[in-house]
DNA sequence: TAAGTCACG
DNA sequence: ACGTACGTGACTTAT
């Protein structure tokens, strides 16, 4: 499945049954109804009244009301396939409205819906020199020039430009086809003559330019050679920052914001199977999707470029963090990181070989052979076969097999430990040695992930194709995948991570007394935490006391209660109940913050980071008690994780300014969440391990001091 | 495409 | 009676 289709189904727009209809429904744009078929399934029932919603609920599978809905709403291709599995003719062309306006009140904190005045459009194609002059004239004198490009694939690193296009003002844009190839298609200005022409402008850091997610383009350009400057505006990140918790597409911020609803990239190249390169659509189609496209981020900025400039905080984290992070993580990306293949491909034999042990154990332990890698099959062996007891229960009502229930059998049966053993060597195999090789793009010889700056609601990144924020550490095998995280010859990895950072946070937030001291003094905090619950001397703390506390310190961050501390230390629920009763006694600033926290979300609907950015909690208030709960779980945790975001955010702006002032070769390589992993060359380790902590700690000056450490090594492993 | 599982901070 | 500790991404199996 590619991204963009995992992306729409995390965010629940796609598949919308059970929890993801429901998901679907909060992300739903003001004033907006949505459609949906339930069929021959309790969801029918349950969907018929909710508001804003436009059901179709089916008990049976009644395919003529199927395909009125589908005539009513415009779902062409599910139509057509209907039609042809019911051999009655093709109806006519419906009309393309998949949302009616329902008039319904607007959310609170929602810009009432705009009405979609007809707009006179005038997209332009430009296939001669003397339009593109006449064009290079609007946009040199314009005073923010949407730009926008298409390509030919959804890897930014590998991405060629198959046309540019730019607009200045509403209705009006341009676009310059350079690399469509179809049967007839027409001629184009060639490539590289359009792009020299072009260069003074995109590269001249005064002419203004807004784009809907710029690290994409800014690879982009950057594969055809073009350092692009004078991106003042990204509309995915002013999104982002006024609601995080709302799609950041192009297509969802048009019909949210301008109540537009343009072309979509599957009318144009359909889907699945069937998708085609988008140098094969037609030029002049090409013209109104590209063209809308940077026409409508020019709007969708005038929108909520305001919003963003009327709030003194958001203004800050867009501006002062998101806007040059993401020029930093364009860097950083195409920088990427070098991979040792060879250490990689002698582990995945090496585990290939215990797999294949394991198997035979197992099969012989259960009297046959079965598919290790199915939940189900195990199911059926452990509870069925061996009857073994059932320990829990999956979502679905499955007996579950996860980690923690084959723990426990494991006590009792020689299986479930063959199985545990098995489970985790097939994922770092599967994950993680077999695949970080295919990676390794074959231009740079090195793996460039890509880092989703508007995806996590609390403000961190995520990293994906290779995710290189999950790299294994926590067993010895597991860690052994970092070794092949390597440094050029000359040079070195440096990891570089704060310490404790959300605890410190937490600190500065609640203003603690207990908490800042520990920090002040540089006192071990889970031994500082211990020392208090269980009323021993610092001193005195034993191992097992300081572990307990550990888990009390992360549980507070996640907003746990009395049942998640209990079955994460295996203890009564009144044991762990009594312990957190005495650290809010002893930690009294931190039981008040929680309570007000709790107060001020349900109050003002989000909660905020110390540098001001929003996190949306719109079920705060809800009558639904898991719901609210969880909200409130979220308010608890979001101003930490998320300062902590910002933080490191900082920090990397930081670094980067100074490496760039003071001309090193220094590169950061990676980041994950608080720490910096760099490849730095010998003769600048000592530059490194002075000034790279120096700056994490200094990016701001909290109530309590903040802590970077450093490791250096030949890999990452090394480095730790 | 959904579910289950597990890797990380 | 309900669910129960936050935030992510990727892989495999089964439908």
């Amino acid at each position: 499945m590619d991204r963009r289709a995992r992306l729409a189904r995390r965010r629940g727009i796609k598949g919308a049954a059970g929890e993801n209809l429901r998901k679907a429904l909060d992300w739903l744009p003001t004033g907006r109804k949505l459609i949906t078929v339930a069929c021959d399934c309790d969801l029918a029932e349950h969907i018929a009244g909710w508001p804003a919603l436009d059901a179709l609920a089916l008990r049976e599978v009644d395919r003529e009301a199927l395909r009125g809905f589908y005539q009513r709403y415009g779902f062409r291709s599910w139509l057509r396939e209907l039609e042809d599995a019911l051999g009655v003719a093709p109806s006519e062309a419906p009309v393309s409205t998949r949302s009616t306006s329902t008039g319904t009140a607007a959310q609170p904190d929602a810009p009432p819906p705009l009405p979609a005045a007809p707009l006179a459009r005038e997209y332009e194609t430009i296939t001669t020199f003397e339009r593109l002059e006449a064009w290079l004239q609007v946009i040199g004198t314009a005073g923010l020039v949407g730009l926008d490009t298409e390509t030919d694939s959804l890897d930014p690193m590998r991405a060629r430009i198959v046309g540019i296009s730019f607009a200045v003002e509403p209705g009006k844009a341009a676009y310059v086809p350079l690399a469509h190839s179809y049967g007839d298609a027409p001629e184009q200005l060639p490539m590289y003559e359009v792009l020299s022409r072009l260069k003074p402008w995109l590269e001249d850091g005064s002419r203004a330019k807004v784009g809907q997610n710029i690290k994409y383009d800014l690879h982009v350009f950057a594969n055809h050679g073009l350092h692009v400057k004078g991106y003042q505006h990204d509309t995915m990140l002013q999104s982002y920052v006024i609601e995080a918790h709302k799609s950041h597409g192009l297509e969802s911020l048009a019909e949210r914001h301008l109540g537009r609803k343009g072309l979509s990239y599957e009318d144009l190249c359909g889907k699945g199977q069937h998708q085609i390169p988008f140098a094969q659509v037609d030029v002049a189609r090409a013209t109104e999707y590209s063209g809308e496209d940077s026409e409508m981020t020019v709007q969708v900025h005038r929108t909520l470029w305001p919003q963003v400039e009327a709030d003194a905080g958001l203004k800050f984290v867009y501006a002062n963090i998101e806007m040059p992070v993401a020029q930093i993580l364009c860097r950083v990306e195409r920088t990427g990181v070098l991979i040792d293949g060879a250490v990689l491909a002698r582990q995945s034999h090496e585990l290939a070989e215990r797999m294949v042990a394991l198997e035979q154990e197992a099969y012989s332990i259960a009297g046959q052979p079965f598919n290790m890698g199915s939940p189900k099959q195990i199911g059926d062996i452990l509870f069925t076969k061996l009857g073994l007891p059932v320990k829990k229960k999956t979502a679905t009502g499955a007996p579950s097999t996860d980690e923690e229930v084959l723990q426990e059998l494991a006590a009792d049966y020689p299986l479930p430990a063959r199985i545990l053993e098995h489970r985790s060597l097939a994922k770092l195999k599967g994950t993680y040695t077999d695949k970080l090789p295919l990676m390794v793009n074959p231009a740079t010889g090195r793996v460039h992930t890509n880092y989703a700056q508007a995806v996590a609601v609390t403000g961190r990144l995520s990293s994906n194709d290779p995710n290189l924020q999950n790299i294994p550490i926590r067993t010895p095998e597991g860690r052994r995948v970092r070794e092949a995280f390597i440094a050029p010859p000359g040079h070195v990895i440096v990891s570089a991570d704060y310490s404790q950072i959300e605890l410190r946070i937490m600190a500065h937030i609640s203003e603690d007394e207990g908490l800042l001291k520990a920090f002040a003094e540089g006192i071990d905090v889970h031994r500082a935490t211990a020392s208090e619950v269980f009323g021993v001397p610092v001193p005195e703390v034993s191992s097992e006391q300081r572990r307990y506390a550990k888990v009390i310190n992360f549980g507070l961050i996640y907003g746990m209660g009395a049942f998640g501390l209990a079955s994460n230390l295996g203890i009564e629920q009144k044991a762990a109940k009594d312990y957190i009763d005495k650290y809010f006694a002893r930690f009294a600033g931190v039981k008040r913050y929680m309570d007000e926290t709790r107060i001020r979300a349900k109050e003002q609907g989000y909660v905020e980071t110390v540098f001001g950015r929003r996190l949306w909690l719109p079920e705060i208030n809800s009558g639904n008690g898991p719901r609210r709960a969880g909200a409130e779980r979220q308010a608890i945790n979001a101003p930490m994780q998320g300062t902590a975001a910002d933080l490191i955010k900082l920090a990397m702006i930081a670094v980067q300014a100074e490496l760039d002032r003071s001309g090193r070769s220094t590169r950061m390589v990676m980041q994950v969440h608080d720490e910096l992993v760099l490849e730095v060359p010998e003769a600048e380790l000592d530059w490194a391990k002075q000034a790279i902590p120096a700056l994490m700690a200094g990016v701001a000056a909290l109530k309590v001091p903040l802590l970077a450490e450093l490791g250096v090594g030949r890999n990452w492993d090394e480095a730790h």
